[in-house]
DNA sequence: GTCTGGACTAGACAAGCTGTAAAGTAGGTT
DNA sequence: AACCTACTTTACAGCTTGTCTAGTCCAGAC
């Protein structure tokens, strides 16, 4: 099998980094004590990953890979209608948010003062914000955006809607479910941004 | 005048403290170099604040007095129209926001690793949300909320629309002018969740 | 079965951080 | 002139990330 020595002390290494990092903040816990909890030296953990910033980066890589991102980004791509494509897009934000948030949230903090922690917030924000902009291109094509509105600012509100923030302070904070959450998002984008589906044109 | 020398190098230390935290972060500066560019020893900077979590919050309520919170905040009570409230009420996040928004992201971060950082995190967040509760409250009463919505969840909603890491998205990062994200502010709550006025009832 | 290379350990080091303590020196007020 | 407070100087303890050098152990190739 592919379990090589290297690869099961790494995911003892991320195991022990979840536990603690996620309950203790990213300064609050130092490498020594995650090496320790994993049965290993701090060395070990510089060896696998280079440094704090480049463990936290493959928890977060690793919890992205089992929430199962690629596949719900690819259900979304798949649909032909926009509006399909929206709710398939809101699916995919209520389904993965939960379990990427505490992570997300770590890297959101590191970010002022780390700068590997910085280019993970970019890279991860862009392509989130790519997804949103081909939903409501497809919108637009549909004619299904406001008169007044173009794709890019529709976009952008509605990413700044979905953002992982709002989820935290909605369903973390407020303690919404993220079924109710779901359907706030919906309601919110469709007031907003979106105008009532038209009836095939009479010519 | 009321200008010990207590005061005056308190003030120097807040100044650079100001400069260094804001650019380079909560962990990225040590105390000894904030006092030494204040021309101070790090000893001082404890005898004043207490710790580094101290001087942040003395740095928060300085900023906050600078951009005239109380001021803005009165004069949305003073309304007494709900609509003319909630112009109101985002006139002040518009107003203050560009001011206090650096240093809320200082503690927003620090928050997860500092119990004294998540504790004013929390101060501050609720009494916003307070504020916010009012304004519903007294849309509610003139009959402009949504039926379907009680007071509570439309300040929620409008609560999280007017948070900071909106103001962070919308203006910092994707560099939208502060009369734009204050549109946005009024679009979004209106058609999410108001009802247009009713005129005079005909009996 | 031995050999070899990569993974891991052990221990020490540099440089930085927060926070505390004790003792001495200026400042301004009364 | 005396005094109290603010401030400085110096030192400590304990923690951090990150680097370096040996040595050890293990697994698969031959």
């Amino acid at each position: 099998m592919s379990s090589t020595r290297h690869e099961r002390t790494r995911l003892r290494i991320l195991d022990s980094a979840n536990r603690l990092l996620l309950e203790r903040g990213y300064n609050g816990v130092g490498l020594e004590r995650v090496a320790s909890e994993a049965g290993v030296t701090r060395q070990t953990v510089y060896n696998q990953f280079g440094s704090k910033s480049g463990l936290l980066g493959a928890m977060i890589a690793r919890q992205e890979e089992l929430a199962g991102l690629p596949r719900v980004l690819q259900a979304v791509v798949a649909q032909v209608d926009g509006m399909r494509m929206l709710k398939a897009m809101l699916d995919a934000v209520v389904a993965v948010e939960p379990l990427v948030y505490p992570y997300s949230r770590l890297v959101y903090a590191a970010r002022l003062d780390d700068p590997i922690a910085a280019e993970m917030w970019q890279a991860r924000m862009a392509s989130r914000r790519a997804g949103m902009g081909l939903v409501f291109a497809r919108l637009a094509s549909d004619g299904r955006l406001r008169p007044e509105l173009g794709v890019e600012e529709a976009a952008e509100v509605a990413w700044a809607l979905a953002s992982p923030h709002q989820y935290e302070y909605l369903v973390v904070e407020r303690g919404w479910t993220v079924e109710r959450y779901r359907d706030h998002l919906e309601r919110t984008i469709t007031a907003r941004l979106l105008r009532p589906a038209v009836r095939a044109k009479q010519p």
